[in-house]
DNA sequence: TTTAAAAAGTAAAACGTTTTGCTTTATATA
DNA sequence: TATATAAAGCAAAACGTTTTACTTTTTAAA
């Protein structure tokens, strides 16, 4: 039904051979060109990406492995990352594997089974087993918010400096003369929670402040998560007059629960949030201040990343590049007189 | 590099036809099913699914066309339908078109060229023009959330009956003595939009009461949406006693926009929100009542229809499936005894 | 003009499957 | 045991490209 190179050859008259050069970008006599153009517009030609898949061994897609879907950031890389690849061509094929370790590792064999020319992930934990057949395959991996030590030298890595933006940040509420500062913080072991918790006993230890252990408030990554422990720690550190919550979802959560409990802000909290989503921080009254990813950033560099690796150029050996946060100020953290 | 059906069949002894049909699930001799499991094992084989799909015309793929992948109802329909296309072997390529009328054709062109099996589609406007090219393929095509009237007899749809449910939540609040209740509903043109206010001002018929148009606000589909019409009504419509909110994103501004203006829930305004992602209903406090759509249902549905009309189905005609959205209560509606 | 070099074009093989029409082997019936 | 039938296996062609090694044409230099 569809027409095949073939058609066109029989059309113009000419080889397979020039037709293929053509559809590929070579060079050719004028008058072939202008008549290969108008046999495909005339018999309405397409590649069939699976004839040159066969011979070229190259799918033009790549795999993308996420925890989860349902989370904004990684809705929003993703949103960045389909767009530009699609735009060089590529398609990308997106596996939720449901924060289960075994469907992460079960998502990269279905990839590989499609043969993705490439793979982009957000691991879910600290090992990179569930990578180790596309390593095999020699394939392009590109990790994404955090690393996984093993692999250093054979995947490109596009990361956020954690620890110097929640450095930054409990810093902001340090310098307004807060001593009593509550951080909502994610699962231990899981990177990015490890680095802006670092981060945060950073900026304590600058300060001279001793760190305590009951400020840490460990929440899942959720709203659910944020509400529950911003609760808690209001219940239980009645002397804590600033907070920082570390990701989006969990900021969301420890508003509402702020709110419920008729906590003002600043005048009662001060607060930092994290992830400028859906303008958070203009929404919110009084504007919240919040550490904000660069997610535009953080998805273009991983697509252009990938895009390198894939195009086999030379330069593209594996590369970790980190990008920073920035603080945007707003008004939600009250400088407290009585300190200094 | 790659062991081939030729290399398995080497190893056996068998025929490449042999090779084949034990792959695509056939019936061969004991012996002979045993040597070639063991051959593929032993030589780590993989179907070459280009090969395939240079044969069999068919890429097991198929193609997602959203307005955006940014909105919480889009995604988590997403992830449901990903998991269980992929259970049958079958990827998915998901093209946002970033709320753009031309990208929502090109995205169709794009996924076309990538040879999918299918196209699901939530249509950004009425128009069906962007599918046309998909029509012609004669692929199957499903619509998500909002139907095409001009497609109705080549195409399957899911919808949710938006209508009824906003009848019904409506109904609720009028039934606890309210009867100044304002809504917050979708842009003019957005189906789902127009069928909530629809079920609004049916429910305000059925009880006698007069639709007024300034109880009716219109936002964009957004958190910011919600927050800023919230507002406006609160400010332009002091008598209103309870509004009603039609997505998630705009609940979810309507409450902080209510949180900061001090408004108390239940007491001061009823709302009743619209679905449950990420347990809004149960963070928030007092507990949100809220019209809850069956978005894994709706992904369940989706994905079937398409499965049936990917395998070529006799009884997998074009068709419309509705389901219902139901209302959780919980104690965002006061009583009011003044009326009755 | 002739010749050399560069550019453009070609025929044919290859990529790894599925499928068709046929042959062989196994099973059931007489 | 012989025969008919069903089941299993096979060889070869086809799918629509890209690529290789070669030939022809064009352009530039002598």
């Amino acid at each position: 039904m569809a027409a095949t190179i073939k058609d066109i050859a029989r059309e113009t008259g000419l080889s397979l051979a020039t037709i293929s050069k053509y559809i590929n970008g070579g060079n050719l006599r004028e008058k072939n060109r202008v008549a290969i153009e108008r046999a495909i517009k005339k018999l309405d030609y397409h590649v069939n990406e699976y004839a040159r898949g066969l011979k070229s061994k190259k799918s033009r897609t790549v795999g993308m492995v996420l925890p989860e879907l349902s989370n904004l950031f990684n809705m929003k890389i993703v949103s960045v990352i389909e767009r530009i690849l699609q735009e060089q061509g590529y398609s990308i094929i997106i596996c939720d594997s449901q924060n289960n370790l075994e469907q992460e590792a079960r998502s990269v064999e279905f990839l590989l089974s499609k043969q993705v020319d490439g793979i982009i992930n957000i691991p879910m934990g600290n090992s990179s087993s569930h990578l180790a057949p596309a390593v095999e395959h020699q394939i392009p991996i590109l990790l994404l918010d955090r690393p996984l030590d093993k692999l250093n030298d054979v995947v490109s890595c596009v990361l956020i400096d954690n620890q110097r933006a929640a450095r930054m940040a409990v810093r902001l509420l340090l310098d307004a003369g807060h001593r009593s500062i509550g951080v909502v913080v994610g699962p231990a072991g899981v990177y990015t929670a490890e680095m802006r918790l670092k981060g945060y006993r950073e900026a304590l230890e600058e300060y001279g402040i001793p760190f305590e252990e009951r400020l840490v408030a460990r929440a899942s990554l959720t709203v659910e998560g944020g509400y529950r422990q911003m609760r808690r720690l209001l219940k239980e550190s009645k002397d804590m007059t600033a907070v920082f919550v570390t990701n989006y979802e969990m900021t969301l959560g420890a508003l509402i629960a702020l709110n419920k409990e008729g906590v003002q802000i600043p005048q009662e909290l001060s607060i930092v949030g994290f992830d400028n989503i859906m303008d958070l921080s203009r929404v919110f009254r009084p504007s919240l201040t919040i550490v904000s990813q660069p997610m535009e950033q953080i998805g273009i560099q991983a697509a252009r990343l990938m895009l390198e690796r894939l195009s086999g150029d030379a330069s593209a050996a594996p590369m970790t590049v980190t990008l920073s946060a920035t603080l945007r100020e707003g008004a939600s953290i009250q400088p407290r007189e009585e300190s200094c």
